[in-house]
DNA sequence: TTAGTCTTCGAAATCGATTGCGTGGAAAGT
DNA sequence: ACTTTCCACGCAATCGATTTCGAAGACTAA
């Protein structure tokens, strides 16, 4: 530990601890003599003022607070890079929490973080997450909240995520008019908005080719090898799907698996293609044509929102929901 | 904010700050019936303690940083995935610090992660650290410091890593088993206690073979448009290799889309390995056989000591070097 | 010369929790 | 009955930096 103090600098200086504490905050009301002196002593002795007894008095930790489901998912990975580029260029420190999915764990760590850890909090909520009485709590206590990707769209905080309608009926009319007829929308838990929001995309597209009678969607959780099942079972149907469409890299992941296990040729059998920030998408075999998130922009913005937030400043009318659009890229 | 505090807690109970502190902390100096009384307000007014007073009280900030060069890369992600899940269930909280591969970023940092913000620091360093100074100077003030994966040999601090070595001759062998004669080993950093270790262990298995000559190291860096052109330039020579070996998840990818490029085929032209820890590699076209690295055991094992050095217990003699091997996944 | 204004700095309170030391009263021992 | 011990709790200092209030001295204006 530091152990340099202001007084220990005080004392040295024959000064108050108030004046170099004056001093070192560049206060008008020292004059620059003191100030050259200070500053010299200060930087010869490696003082480092105590993040603690600074944050006591000024109620501010200079720290914000990520809460993610998980962090071995490139999005959620892009995201923080984006989140601690802004924070380390403001002098912010990043707290990383991670849910695993789990609405109680998220609603315990947002307890905690009432009591000033932390400045502000972005989050992209858990799929067991199904209310949102723990985010409105949190809220209550007046720390700024912004969400991010995983939204509520019932909770009154700036948001920030992706065009997940727009470009999810873009990737199915892509599928439609490479001649799929029968896509299948393999979606994670139905409560995320998310899903919701990428359902409602391919059902739109289904609907201008007037296909929604074809509609299939499998709904997927968190057990891998349920999810396997699930999607195994299309294709075994009498009526097996001519495209597929899947919400996350790790459920298009699985169904590759599924193809390889069950012999189903790629991209003969069906076309596919999937939301995923992967880079590697394109070597698999075959290569997946990919809905690529601006995960680093998404983080970037959601932290200079949340910065505006916390200096108080007032938010511009497009900055309570953005929207940065995802890119589609044609691989097979 | 949280704001009820211990004081108005002991007003509205008719006791000192002292004895509800005490009360709620289970001192033995405190009746049961007052311990009731207070805990049973303090539950009521969802009473919580101002970190920073604590911390400032107690010189313990019950937070740990964890210094990583990217974090989009499988294998820190898994780290810190390790990492969060002991800290939570010690009731740490985890700070990030992305280095961007930047010695002087990273020496900022570990600088300013001496006054007591962190109680303790892990890190893997950034391929651009070729002195251990910054370490050092860390080490002096006190703080515990575990290192993990890309360490620091000549440091005395513990170190937490995969068996590079003996896992990259394993590969090496399997290689040169299946045929392959000429094996081109493309690394990293030369710098880097990891590339330095992969690159001994490949070297050992050339020799076991007497195939020393026929040894090809590429070293690359941080620019993939350079490191795309070196290893473009291996297949033009006159001997170009059957057989190529990664030490990067990163460079295997930049591999095949070389490959790729110039329509050199795989695995019919060579046999490849890689250290990687994407799941997904199974499905690269061809499937990419991968050294997989026990990221999360790392994360945990890391996290499992630097605690005991906070708490100032005393290590084992093998904390001091803990190796987790690898697997090796054969896929073609 | 005197009142008024700046400039420069210090004393002390403050943030909120923790803790060393002290104390009143009850229980116990002689 | 008197001393001792113990229990339960309060007072005040403490952690280290910031900030309010004020004050001494220099300087200007009248």
């Amino acid at each position: 530990m530091n152990n340099v103090t202001l007084k220990q600098l005080a004392e040295k200086l024959n000064l108050s601890t108030s004046t170099v504490s004056r001093a070192l905050r560049d206060s008008h009301e020292i004059g620059q003599e003191t100030k050259d002196r200070v500053k010299a002593l200060a930087k010869k002795l490696k003082f480092q003022p105590n993040p603690h007894a600074s944050s006591l008095r000024q109620h501010k930790s200079n720290t914000i607070a990520v809460l993610i489901p998980e962090i071995e998912n490139t999005f959620f990975s892009q995201v923080i890079n984006g989140v601690e580029l802004v924070a380390q260029s403001k002098g912010y420190h990043v707290l990383i929490y991670l849910t695993h999915e789990d609405y109680n764990k998220e609603t315990e760590i947002l307890r905690l973080l009432k009591n000033g850890r932390a400045d502000g909090v972005m989050i992209s909520v858990s799929n067991t997450t199904k209310n949102t009485k723990h985010l409105q709590s949190f809220q209550k206590d007046g720390i700024p909240l912004v969400l991010f990707d995983r939204t509520c769209d019932e909770l009154n905080a700036p948001k920030v995520m992706t065009d997940d309608i727009e470009i999810a009926m873009i990737a199915t009319e892509k599928l439609i008019n490479s001649g799929c007829k029968r896509i299948a929308f393999i979606s994670m838990s139905a409560n995320l908005s998310i899903s919701k929001r990428r359902v409602k995309g391919y059902r739109q597209a289904l609907q201008k080719y007037d296909l929604q009678k074809n509609a299939v969607i499998i709904e997927c959780g968190g057990n891998d090898a349920e999810n396997k099942k699930k999607i195994s079972k299309i294709f075994k149907s009498s009526t097996p799907p001519d495209g597929i469409f899947t919400a996350t890299e790790k459920l298009a992941v699985i169904t590759y698996e599924v193809c390889r296990e069950n012999e189903i040729k790629l991209p003969r059998t069906f076309k596919m293609v999937s939301f995923s920030n992967l880079p590697a998408a394109a070597l698999f075999h075959p290569p997946l044509s990919t809905i690529i998130q601006p995960a680093f922009e998404i983080g970037k913005e959601a932290a200079s929102i949340l910065f505006k937030l916390i200096e108080k400043k007032t938010l511009l009318p497009t900055e309570k929901r953005v929207i940065i659009p995802s890119q589609l890229v044609e691989r097979n």
